[in-house]
RNA sequence: GGCGCGGUAGCUCAGUUGGUUAGAGCGAUCGACUCAUAAUCGAUAGGUCGGGAGUUCAAGUCUCCCCCACGCCA
C-alpha cells in the first residue's frame, strides 16, 4: 500500500474563490485524493485558509468585525461551499491555528540558529491616525508623473510608472483618507534564500520528472537578474503569528508579525498537526518527518502557476534551512489559467462565476466533470458557456446518464427491477471486456500521472463503450428472438452501470454514489479486471431504476447565465 | 522596454527524445437504429501545424528573424 500526503495551494481567506482558482488546485488535487484512496492507498488530503495579512485585517475593517472574528467567519464560510463541491480533505485548517503559530516561530528559531536570519532597517510610511504602518499599496496620492490622483504607493495604475511611496504628491491613507503620515525606520527579519540558492537549484536539478512549467518558473528566479534575492519575512502588523525565536523572546521584534508568506505554506505541516488533533492524537509525524515513518511517503502539491515560486523556493528554503528532516514535496502539479470568455477570471474586479454561484446554478458534478476535463493543464484554457453547455451535455447527460437510463429502463419493462439470467457471455461481450481491461490499464496509468484531460477523456472512452457495445448488441432487437440472449446482454449492461460507478467516482462522487445505490452494491473495491467486475452482480440481485442522472442545460439557461454573469459581481 | 508561455482542423485542445498518409472530442453533413434524457452508433468532409529563412536524408518538433495574443517584471 502506498502512503500519499497532498496539499492543495491554500486558498486566501477573504472571499469566495472563482472557478478558475476551484480547478487551478483544490479540485484535481481532490480528483488525485479520491483516485488514491479507491485504489486502496493510505491518503491524507489537506488543505486550509491563509488568514493573515493586510487584506484580511481590510476586508474584517470593511465587513465591520474584528479580523479574528472575520477569518472564522470566512473559514466556516469557504469550508462549506467546499464540501459543496464534494472536495474531500480530510482537514480543512486555518493558518491562524496555534498549531501553525508555534511551527511557524519554531522555523524561523531554527533559520536564525542556523545564520539565515538577518536583520535589515527599512523605512516606511506610518499612520498616526490608522496606529499603523501603511504596506505601500495602501498608499494613495498624486502621481507625479501624470497627475492621477488615485494612485498607489506602489505604482500608478493609470500610467503604470512604479513608484516609491515617498514619491506621492499629497499622500494619504488609502485605509481612513488621513493625511497624517510619516515615514519611521523600522526594523524587520530577512531570510537569507541567496545563502541556500545553491542547494535549491542543486534540488530543483533532481525533479527531472516535473512540468516544464514548474522547472521554467524556479529556475528564472533562480537565475534571473542577482539571482534568488533574500526576503523580508516580517511585516508591522497585528494580525498574524507574532515574531519569537521558537520559544522565546526576540528583543527588538515586539509587536511584529511573520509576514504571510513565511507562515502559509508552513500551514501545510501544522495542518497535519490540526488534523492529527481533530482526530483525537493520531500521530501526524509520520506524515511529515522522515525520521518518524514518512520515508515511504509520496508528497504531491497541487497549485496554480502563480505559486509556484513559494512552493520550489521559499517554502523548500524554509524546510531545508530548519535543517530538520521534513518530508520535502516529491511531485508538484501547477496549472495555467482558466479564462472566462475571452478575459481573465478576476477575483477584484468580480468577474467570471465563483464559487457559490456556481452551486446555485447546478451540483457540482457539472462543474467537477467540466472543469476537470478541460483543466488548464498544458496552458491556458477557456471557459465558455456554450462549451460548458455542449460538454456537460454531450458527457454527462447523453452519453453517461442516457447510458444508465436505457439499461434500467430496458430492463425494468422486459425482465422486471432484478438482474436476468440468461446465456453465458459470447463473443461480442469477451470482446468488450478486452476492450474495458485495455481502457481501464490506460486510464489508472495516466491518474498515476496525474493527467487530467487525459484521464478523463479514458473515462469517457469507457463510457462511451457501453453505448458502443449496446448498439450493436441490440437487446430490444435479440429479445424478439432470442429472450435469454437480449437478458445476458442487459446483465451486462446492469454490471457496466456498477462498474462506471467505481470508476467516474473520482470525478463526479454524487452521481456515481446514486449509480451505485441504484445498483444496489453498497461496496465495490476498485476493479482489475473487467471480466470479474462484469460478474458482480449476479442474476436476482434487485436493482432499481434511477431518476435522470443529469438534466441538460437549455438554450435559455446558457443564454440566461451568459447575461447574468457577464458584469461584476456585487 | 526586458523576460516567460503560447500561436496546430469552424470551436476547445493532444502531439513523447526531429522519422512513414498531422490526432481527439465537440460542431457540420450523410447513413443506421428506435431500448433511452429528440438520446445512441457508424461514416464523411475540414489543417501548406502564425509568416520567412536556415540546419538535416528527414521539422509541427531544432536554430535565427519577424508578426500576433496573453502573462510576469522593472
Amino acid at each position: 500500500m502506498q502512503r500519499h500526503l497532498i496539499t492543495s495551494a491554500i486558498p486566501y481567506i477573504n472571499g469566495i474563490k472563482h472557478l478558475g482558482n476551484l480547478v487551478g488546485s483544490q479540485l484535481p488535487a481532490d480528483l488525485y485524493a479520491r483516485y488514491q484512496r479507491a485504489r486502496g492507498n493510505e491518503v491524507l488530503f489537506l488543505c486550509a485558509t491563509d488568514e493573515h495579512g493586510t487584506p484580511a485585517e481590510l476586508a474584517a475593517a470593511k465587513a465591520g468585525k474584528p479580523v479574528a472574528e472575520y477569518c472564522a467567519e470566512m473559514h466556516a464560510v469557504q469550508a462549506e461551499i467546499a464540501e459543496g463541491f464534494g472536495l474531500s480533505f480530510d482537514h480543512f485548517g486555518r493558518s491562524s491555528s496555534p498549531q501553525n503559530h508555534a511551527l511557524t516561530q519554531h522555523f524561523a528559531g531554527r533559520l536564525a540558529d542556523a545564520g539565515l536570519i538577518r536583520e535589515v532597517v527599512e523605512k516606511q510610511v506610518y499612520s498616526n491616525a490608522d496606529g499603523r504602518f501603511l504596506p505601500d499599496r495602501y498608499i494613495e496620492g498624486t502621481c507625479p508623473n501624470c497627475g492621477y490622483d488615485k494612485a498607489r504607493g506602489d505604482q500608478c495604475e493609470n500610467c503604470t510608472k512604479q513608484l516609491d511611496p515617498t514619491d506621492l504628491i499629497d499622500p494619504r491613507s488609502a485605509v481612513s483618507g488621513s493625511t497624517d503620515l510619516e515615514v519611521r525606520d523600522t526594523k524587520h527579519l530577512y531570510l537569507r534564500q541567496s545563502a541556500l540558492k545553491d542547494d535549491l537549484d542543486a534540488w530543483i536539478d533532481s525533479k527531472s520528472d516535473w512540468p516544464i512549467l514548474t522547472t521554467s518558473i524556479a529556475k528564472k528566479w533562480l537565475h534571473d537578474g542577482d539571482g534568488l534575492q533574500d526576503r523580508g519575512i516580517t511585516r508591522d502588523l497585528d494580525w498574524g503569528i507574532p515574531v519569537r525565536r521558537g520559544d522565546a523572546d526576540w528583543p527588538g521584534m515586539e509587536g511584529k508579525v511573520f509576514y504571510v508568506w513565511f507562515d502559509a505554506p508552513i500551514e501545510y505541516i501544522a495542518c497535519a498537526d490540526e488534523w492529527a488533533q481533530a482526530q483525537g492524537g493520531a500521530d501526524w509525524q509520520r506524515w511529515w518527518r522522515t525520521d518518524k515513518g514518512a520515508k515511504d511517503v509520496r508528497y504531491t502539491q497541487f497549485m496554480g502557476k502563480d505559486n509556484v515560486p513559494f512552493h520550489t523556493l521559499s517554502f523548500p528554503a524554509t524546510i531545508l534551512g530548519s535543517g530538520e528532516p521534513w518530508k520535502m514535496v516529491d511531485h508538484l502539479k501547477s496549472f495555467n489559467y482558466l479564462n472566462y470568455e475571452g478575459g481573465q477570471f478576476s477575483t477584484s474586479q468580480g468577474r467570471g462565476v465563483f464559487m457559490d454561484q456556481a452551486l446555485a446554478l447546478l451540483p457540482a458534478d457539472y462543474w467537477r466533470w467540466w472543469l476537470l476535463s478541460n483543466c488548464p493543464e498544458t496552458s491556458d484554457t477557456e471557459f465558455t458557456w456554450e462549451l460548458f453547455q455542449q460538454g456537460v451535455n454531450k458527457d454527462l447527460a447523453d452519453v453517461l446518464g442516457n447510458f444508465v437510463s436505457r439499461v434500467t429502463k430496458f430492463c425494468r419493462s422486459k425482465f422486471g427491477e432484478t438482474v436476468p439470467e440468461g446465456c453465458a457471455f459470447g463473443p461480442q461481450e469477451n470482446a468488450l471486456i478486452e476492450t474495458l481491461n485495455s481502457r481501464m490499464d490506460q486510464y489508472c496509468q495516466l491518474m498515476d500521472k496525474m493527467e487530467v484531460r487525459k484521464s478523463a477523456q479514458e473515462l469517457r472512452a469507457i463510457w462511451v463503450a457501453g453505448n458502443e457495445y449496446l448498439q450493436t448488441a441490440a437487446p430490444w432487437a435479440t429479445i424478439k428472438e432470442d429472450e435469454a440472449k437480449a437478458a445476458m446482454q442487459i446483465r451486462l449492461g446492469l454490471n457496466l452501470i456498477a462498474l462506471y460507478a467505481v470508476l467516474s467516482a473520482p470525478f463526479i462522487p454524487t452521481a456515481s454514489a446514486r449509480m451505485q445505490d441504484a445498483m444496489n452494491v453498497p461496496d465495490m473495491d476498485w476493479p482489475t479486471d473487467a471480466g470479474e467486475a462484469l460478474a458482480k452482480l449476479s442474476p436476482g440481485h434487485a436493482f432499481s431504476v434511477p431518476d435522470n442522472l443529469f438534466g441538460k442545460i437549455s438554450d435559455d439557461d446558457r443564454s440566461d447565465w451568459q447575461e447574468r454573469f457577464s458584469g461584476i459581481r456585487t
